[in-house]
DNA sequence: TTATTAATTTATAACGATTACAATATAATA
DNA sequence: TATTATATTGTAATCGTTATAAATTAATAA
């Protein structure tokens, strides 16, 4: 099985309360969605794919909420920024140490296992985030040839 | 000596000249200021940077033409895009596979020497582009405890 | 040289993602 | 219930960047 494809325990609605309520979050029913969306799915999406998505329930739902709560999310260091598009936020709430490879055909960001990295002259400096990010092609998009590597930049 | 601190050989304006040429560029004297302090000066500064460096010495030139030859050195992929904090693009014409570290006290961003890094699960995936970007602090700044870890965000 | 054409640069408007703000709604507490 | 704090909303503002069209400069042809 692909690591890609690996599935982890899906989390109820209570198991995000719990975890929100950990850190010091109120649960709202906005909160536990969003949430919800990003641990479950795990597709990293943009802000407006979260919004696209939820307010198909939850029509009340506004840009300005999914914004504000991404941004109290990463305060308090319960999802990260994935920065593999320039000028497009991505979000991921898995925070265990993985890569990311965002595929120029299709747009779809995928995990990344990461074996070994060392790094050297990091002496005296304190790090707080490392983040890797490929671009490339999926096996999918590769075969069906989606894409003109020369006619684009990265 | 630090990695960072390395010293390489410094570009004159011909050599500029000449790197331009080959890659099927004409050299606008804004196109050779550009790209020479980008690869001379290595600080991996925002267009905003090179413009407001540049406009001091060329008090005619615009945002736009820096715009415009940072995009246009991308597509020739004479240059690279850095891409460690959000909606702020840095840009550098070392192409040799490196990391960065953004210090989050100073703005500085260090070049960073990769020993090994070993990925897996990549089988039929292509690889354009790998990019690997840490946050902390630089010793400086750590010395000088410029910064409050927790007010902050990443 | 001069005319013609192509490439570059400029100023400015437009854009897309995000943030700020003030008003409203909802939830917690007294 | 009344009071207070928190969350959400709609909208305007901001920021970095891109698009557009006009003006300038450079290259080529007559
Ligand atoms: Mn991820
Ligand atoms: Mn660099
Ligand atoms: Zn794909
Ligand atoms: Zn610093």
């Amino acid at each position: 099985m692909d690591h890609q494809e690996k599935k982890q325990k899906r989390w109820s609605l209570e198991d995000v309360r719990q975890y929100l309520a950990e850190h010091g979050l109120r649960a709202s029913i906005y909160r536990l969605k969003i949430f919800e969306f990003l641990i479950n799915e795990r597709t990293h999406p943009t802000a407006e794919e979260i919004y696209n998505r939820l307010k198909k329930e939850m029509p009340a739902l506004s840009p300005a909420t999914v914004y504000n709560t991404l941004r109290l999310f990463l305060e308090k260091k319960i999802i990260q920024l994935v920065n593999v598009e320039k000028n497009e936020g991505r979000y991921d709430a898995t925070l265990s140490w993985h890569g990311h490879l965002k595929c120029l055909a299709c747009g779809r960001v995928f995990d990344l296992h990461i074996e070994t990295l060392k790094l050297s002259g990091l002496e005296g400096f304190e790090i707080f985030e490392k983040h890797l990010n490929l671009r490339g092609l999926c096996p999918e998009c590769l075969k069906a040839k989606k894409y003109d590597k020369e006619g684009k930049h990265g």
